[in-house]
DNA sequence: ATGTTTTATTTGTTATAACAAGTAAAGAGG
DNA sequence: CCTCTTTACTTGTTATAACAAATAAAACAT
């Protein structure tokens, strides 16, 4: 028995497996979303300020669901409230990029080994149709397009290890990198690295591998993240 | 320079360093501070349902701030909405339990690697008071306080690793386990283990043994977490 | 020109009222 | 006694207005 308000035969006794549970979608819900979204595109640079009132006017609701989107973003530290409250896109600092670093590597390390024995078909095609996206874009160096790819591979890696709130957690910790993930080429390319490190996560997960796909993940975010490190070393 | 609004000489040139930020406390934070203590301190069972107009009521502030503590709650999911969009106090499955522990043991394991470098003597110190509290109420049988003791105990410890990320990270997570955790001793007493694995850990502490000490503390999570896991697992 | 005071505007915060949708209670009919 | 319908009430949601504080702008004096 899970919640405490299940009662006896009301809904869990008509098979229900197909029941999608509809989820409600207020206006804030919609304009976090949205300018969550802004943010891991890299469309809100660090140091951008979101006002409540003209956004309000911009997305055409009210103060009050404006005011729950941008409080959501500031608690989970997607942005950050000045000394007036005045919600903001933040600088990340290099300490803070090395821990988010290190975090994921252990993180998605385990979801990428629990992946190896959870990923369906589906997800395992969709990854290589990922990742030969990835190496389109490096070809026409269309770099933009390449880290939003690099984005979707880890995100769907992580899903696929079925690990929810690891998922959810490793979620959050993309969304604070949103706004710099743009410098990922700034110091140079990844190299022709051949092969690349997510065809060695994605063979690891046809053969099973547990072991090696956390460490290819692993060593991917280590050596794919050093372009970023060194751009904020730079600049801060 | 860390922040992108760091005008020249305002403020960033008089010292400063004994500037503590003054925060501005919100109806809502107070609220929302208010209530997670309740949660961590177990005062709230799962089930219990917070409903926004009463609740304002008892506060004696408005719904919009009620709302706001609430949806912060939450978002970070140490409640749920129902289907109506009240807020309840979850009940945490056996699988979600399992994955939080398995994260705690990296995340947890990191900071006391790190706070085997980083701890102060008043930390020290005040981790070796609080495994002491706890062994006076292992020996009074007052299991209550023990438990409380015992998260003081991890948190500190956490804190103590000079990783604000990372103790974000396992701070919400003990949170989320605050319903359940006064079960944590209902499968018997984790026995009279002599040392506690805390000792050791604190031992660990004091010669500065990162490896010793985030050992201690993985062993500590995976053997003391065993009464909570078993009680969900028969419960659910 | 420069510095100071006053005024106006913009900022986030909170309370309140109107709304919509669901739930429980009461009543009517069988 | 049971079932269905209707009513009343409680629920979260959203918009609006009033508030306070801080900033920007303007006016003034030196």
């Amino acid at each position: 028995m899970s919640g405490s308000k299940a009662k006896p035969g009301k809904v869990s006794d008509i098979s229900g497996d197909w029941i999608t549970p509809i989820e409600r979608e207020n206006l804030g819900d919609r304009a976090y979303t949205t300018i969550r979204n802004a943010l891991m595109r890299g469309q809100l640079k660090p140091g951008e300020r979101l006002r409540l009132r003209p956004l309000s006017e911009r997305f055409g609701i009210s103060l009050t669901p404006m005011r729950e989107a941008l409080m959501r973003l500031v608690f989970e530290r997607a942005m950050v409230f000045d000394e007036r409250g005045t919600a903001v896109v933040p600088n990340l600092t290099l300490a803070q990029l090395q821990e988010i670093r290190s975090i994921r590597m252990d993180l998605e390390g385990k979801a990428a080994a629990s992946a190896a024995s959870h990923v369906t078909a589906e997800e395992l095609q969709e990854l290589r149709d990922i990742q030969s996206g990835i190496a389109d874009c490096h070809a026409r160096k269309s770099f933009a397009d390449a880290v939003h790819l690099n984005t979707e591979f880890h995100l769907l890696l992580c899903r696929a290890g079925r690990l929810p709130i690891t998922y959810d957690l490793v979620e959050k910790l993309w969304v604070r990198c949103g706004p710099i993930l743009s410098h990922l080429y700034d110091a140079g390319v990844p190299a022709d690295w051949v092969p690349h490190p997510h065809e060695r996560i994605i063979e690891a997960l046809e053969t099973g591998d547990a072991a090696a796909a956390e460490a290819g993940i692993r060593f991917d975010i280590e050596m794919g993240g050093q372009g970023l490190l060194i751009h904020v070393a730079e600049h801060e």
